[in-house]
DNA sequence: TTTGATCATTGGTCTAGACATGTCTACCAG
DNA sequence: CTGGTAGACATGTCTAGACCAATGATCAAA
């Protein structure tokens, strides 16, 4: 790789750090050069500037500073080699990550017309689940949001969302059924969600989840377990999404890293 | 997690590293590490050594040794707790998505042995799903390839799956039941697998496949229906693997794109 | 011109500490 | 019996160095 890249370092003397914040340095490194890497300013193949250059500008030793860049190579954001540097790494690794999206824009991209009837909107206190995942202090209530989802008005999925008071207080005061609860987040208290983990399993109704998705006997369903987070790996939200077995299908799209 | 554990430390006495190795150190720890957990001689739960304990038995820093730790816990094997300690995480059958990987390495991975039973080996004539998929000509013939697929001697899951003779002629005789396809597709016919998108649903199982997987009345199966592609975007495989619903779970992994 | 040695630069590994922060237990006061 | 707190202990983060190993450019010798 010939990877021209004098100016390389240039586009990363913006990033300021604070010491003193709970959040750590090379958490705050590694989220400024996410952030650049991801609005696509830098070509695959340029040089990022050596390790060593980047602890002094930054003032902080090496190790923080591969901590960073460890936690943006797993994420195949940037290649390192031994002796050559570390580089942009070529589009294809960054394909590989799957899209996360909302229901209302997997079924809008689906051709359908997304809807939804609120069930369910209060609070209660924590499970032993929700104690696990957004690890608050025992006092803490957790917003429960039940939500019906159609697409074309036919009702595809049960969607049970858990998300801590603390997050999006007075989340109650919005139109649950209308609009999308990742916008709301977003734009309504600066929650900006990076990434998500989802399980897929498939699994027998309930007898309420059959009632509510119209379904006949011995009809299976599709179970989404899902956590989101949000800036620093934060927990925002675990939700489980049951979708009808005969109206839904989950596409992934996958690569292969290991070329033999 | 009460977790009884105080002779957690003992089963890794046993543990040699040479520092005059050319192995990394933490790479000798992980590796010996791993042996020990997919052993299975250790149940979920179970407490390892605090970090310091093996620092000093070691005779190693605790950077290095948290390298070792930091290694196992990508791999799923071990679970930090700040406060709390380390511990062997819970095995599950899990589909870590975000790299494409066969059965095979699947299985693997989770420190299970995988192993097939080849149920079915042929040339057939192009279904109308092969036509659509492979574009080929008319007369050329399908391999359709059905084996029952274990974990531990356990049936798991079933897998059909129809690659073009053109692509890989006399695929019958190799091994299928001993070998992964992928593998003997990149390292015998020269074909290299870039990506696949897989459709993920659930179902009823057939009467074919409940009998195979043993499965219960009433159980649902998860299906999986995969199209990988070679360079080029040449198709290369289209295949269905229909999991047990109450031994397996996909997983995937994704990240938020273009926030707001 | 080509080959081979040298050497500065880079990431990879490792050390021996430090302080911060989450967790649990045991004990003590009310 | 309950509630709070002090302390022990766990992992998380960070430092300021060190040496090793791979790379690639430079330069001298064949």
């Amino acid at each position: 790789m010939k990877s021209a890249a004098p100016p390389g370092t240039q586009g990363f003397t913006s990033i300021r750090i604070e010491k003193s914040s709970p959040v750590p340095v090379y958490a705050q490194i590694a989220d400024a050069m996410r952030n650049l890497l991801r609005s696509g300013v830098f070509p695959a193949g340029t040089a990022l500037p050596p390790e060593r250059a980047l602890c002094e500008q930054f003032g902080i030793s090496r190790m923080t500073l591969r901590q960073a860049y460890e936690t943006l190579e797993r994420e195949g954001l940037i290649e390192s080699h031994r002796g050559r540097g570390t580089f942009v790494a070529p589009q294809r690794l960054q394909k590989k990550q799957q899209e996360m999206r909302s229901f209302t824009e997997e079924i809008r991209s689906r051709g359908l017309t997304p809807s939804s009837r609120l069930l369910v909107c209060r609070l209660v206190p924590q499970s032993s689940l929700d104690v696990e995942f957004f690890n608050l202090s025992d006092t803490e209530q957790i917003y429960e949001i039940e939500r019906l989802r159609l697409a074309d008005n036919v009702p595809v999925a049960v969607e049970l969302i858990h998300i801590p008071q603390q997050v999006c207080p007075h989340l109650d005061r919005f139109d649950l059924a209308a609009q999308s609860i990742y916008s709301i987040l977003e734009e309504n208290y600066g929650v900006a969600l990076t990434h998500c983990s989802e399980y897929i399993s498939a699994a027998r109704p309930t007898r309420e989840q059959k009632q509510l998705l119209g379904m006949q006997s011995g009809e299976p369903v599709l179970t989404v377990d899902r956590r989101t987070f949000g800036d620093n790996e934060t927990p925002v939200e675990l939700a489980t999404t049951t979708y009808r077995g005969d109206m839904y299908t989950a596409i992934v799209h996958s690569v292969r890293s290991n070329s033999v």
